[in-house]
DNA sequence: TTGTATGCGTTATCAC
DNA sequence: GTGATAACGCATACAA
């Protein structure tokens, strides 16, 4: 028993199939019509068909969404866009790539073939000649959170660079001299300006930065612990150690415990991303939040006006701001700044 | 500029369009028609439309995943599912419905419309009708974490009883006897199951249970620590607490650290679910850690075979055993047992 | 093995 | 407003 069609539909209401395509988009129609084709799509339990459509007219009400993996950030602002999106009519197809090459075609192309109208992406370095063909084809491409140089495109981005130097001269103002740094690939955007703004915080503060204390790694868990094993072993330690994000963070704190070190005591500590468990971790992980639903919110708004075509020509680029969250795991106890904005 | 079609290809490569289909269906061709396709191909930059080939053969090609939300129970699936599904061509399309049956409604509509081959759903009460419809249709369906009673499907759930009966089980060697209980919907299996277990442990015990300790929240954050909040008030607090969820167990902890209130000294506490930050937080949250991997290996295997329709008639009822993770936060320095098994 | 023709379920373009 | 009909891009049965 295959699945009704429009014509199934026109037959059983006594009606052409036009008729019934202009019902189903919202055009006028007889009114005694319409009750009858209403009638016939429920006798029938008749779903329109969106391939056929989008045969015809070259839109799948479709998005895609390209990300290295599905981490709570990640997935964070798919929450938001399924729902924004959904209630347009939107519905999202999913791809991760870990940052492998491969993977990362597979999708665009994937993303390609089955004609999706728009494709939001954390970029890549590797991302960026499959980018450039994307972009030479009608699809949008909207990129956010790691920046895909040289790619003229709309852009979401966080402001990494202003937010890991405030961060850091945070830290300084704390008392810090020795500052160690985690962060990622230096080949993304992220990993780069998170970086830097550690350094500007150092300069800024007539600081020279001591390059072993600059660990680069790649976002994993183990690259933190790794990272702050180092840490621990050296001669002269950092009396604090400034993570990218928050699942190397999490390795370095591992590593913490495991050797008995305590967090806001023996060591401060100071990520970007800020996940609701690190409120909770004694005495608090000052962390760098990302305001999720504005990037979001940012992101649906720039796809929606660009497959309206309300969008202005020129590509659209959108910094936003991050917030420190000051916790125990920055000394407070050790020196009582005067303002601390904790979180209620 | 239009996208290249297979007619331009053709054309291009002087052989008519049904030699191209045959090239890219992987059928037997001659071998300089072969190249000469190739070549079109490229310098046409062709991708084959998905969307017309799914019209002839009835097959999308894509997977629907719908889920309550994206937390790190069903990220870390999704994580999986995409890249297995994706080595098999299978692209997936997510919706997220957070209990609302308008959400649900309109999720499974639209995967309908979209003529998806199969969808794998973590199921809710409020799905049953509109899944009983689907089955009806051609479209398998596999359900996942929460059971959907009733309906005769595909199943890969966890062995939620048995594993929350274990842990309260341990609960009570430990020396606890009035322990509270913070469970989710009780219209889900997931849910009923869990508490179940908690009064199986009890029954076993020869323990009665006070009422007053059994908390049914609906999963979120905000839930447990409005629990947590009742317990601390009560005249005889609970010893012990058995979460049914890690986000309940987080706002439980708030709750917790925001009276001041040490886990494992004051108050013991067990919890569903194992997302890596437990670990680190002191002395370590004891959790039941679900195999993230193994649920969805199952569930790529199942949605492949009825695919390919080497599946059985019969639908398969997988369940899946999860492992205790003892941790500090069962007061294991109050007393001694035996075997503490820890992960490395 | 290859070319040709038909149809998949819609929408859009016509006359009516 | 409505009905008939030609596309949309591909796979496939059939003829060559």
């Amino acid at each position: 028993m295959k699945k009704p069609t429009i014509l199934d539909v026109a037959d059983s209401a006594g009606v052409a199939v036009g008729t019934v395509s202009r019902y189903l988009n919202d055009q006028r129609i007889r009114k005694d019509n319409r009750t009858r084709i209403e009638q016939a799509i429920a006798d029938l339990g008749y779903r329109a068909n969106t391939l056929a459509r989008a045969m015809k007219t070259e839109r799948t009400n479709t998005v895609g969404y390209l990300v290295p993996k599905f981490d709570e950030f990640n997935s964070g602002i798919l929450t938001q866009l399924v729902r924004s999106l959904r209630a347009r009519g939107y519905s999202i197809v999913t791809f991760h790539h870990s940052d492998e090459a491969d993977a990362i075609n597979e999708a665009l192309e994937s993303a390609s073939s089955r004609r999706i109208d728009a494709i939001i992406l954390s970029g890549t370095h590797e991302v960026t000649e499959k980018v450039q063909e994307l972009l030479s084809g009608e699809q949008p491409v909207i990129i956010f959170n790691n920046d895909v140089p040289g790619v003229e495109t709309d852009k979401v981005l966080v402001n990494d660079e202003a937010a890991a130097q405030d961060a850091v001269s945070r830290m300084i103002d704390f008392g810090h001299t020795r500052i160690g740094v985690v962060t990622g690939d230096l080949n993304g955007s992220t990993g780069q300006n998170r970086l830097q703004g550690y350094r500007k915080a150092h300069e800024q503060a007539g600081l020279s930065v001591d390059e072993e204390l600059v660990y680069v790694g790649n976002w994993g868990q183990l690259d933190g612990y790794t990272a702050m094993d180092r840490f621990l072993g050296m001669e002269n330690p950092p009396s604090a150690v400034f993570f990218s994000n928050y699942l190397m963070t999490i390795g370095g704190l591992d590593c913490l415990s495991s050797n008995g070190k305590q967090v806001g005591k023996d060591i401060d500590l100071v990520t970007f991303d800020d996940p609701d468990m690190f409120r909770l971790i004694p005495p608090g992980i000052t962390a760098i939040e990302q305001p999720i639903e504005q990037i979001a919110r940012h992101l649906t708004e720039i796809v929606l006006s660009r497959l309206d075509g309300t969008a202005p020509d020129h590509p659209r680029n959108i910094r936003v701001n991050c917030a420190l969250k000051l916790r125990g795991s920055l000394g407070v106890a050790r020196k009582a700044s005067g303002k601390t904005h904790e979180d209620s």
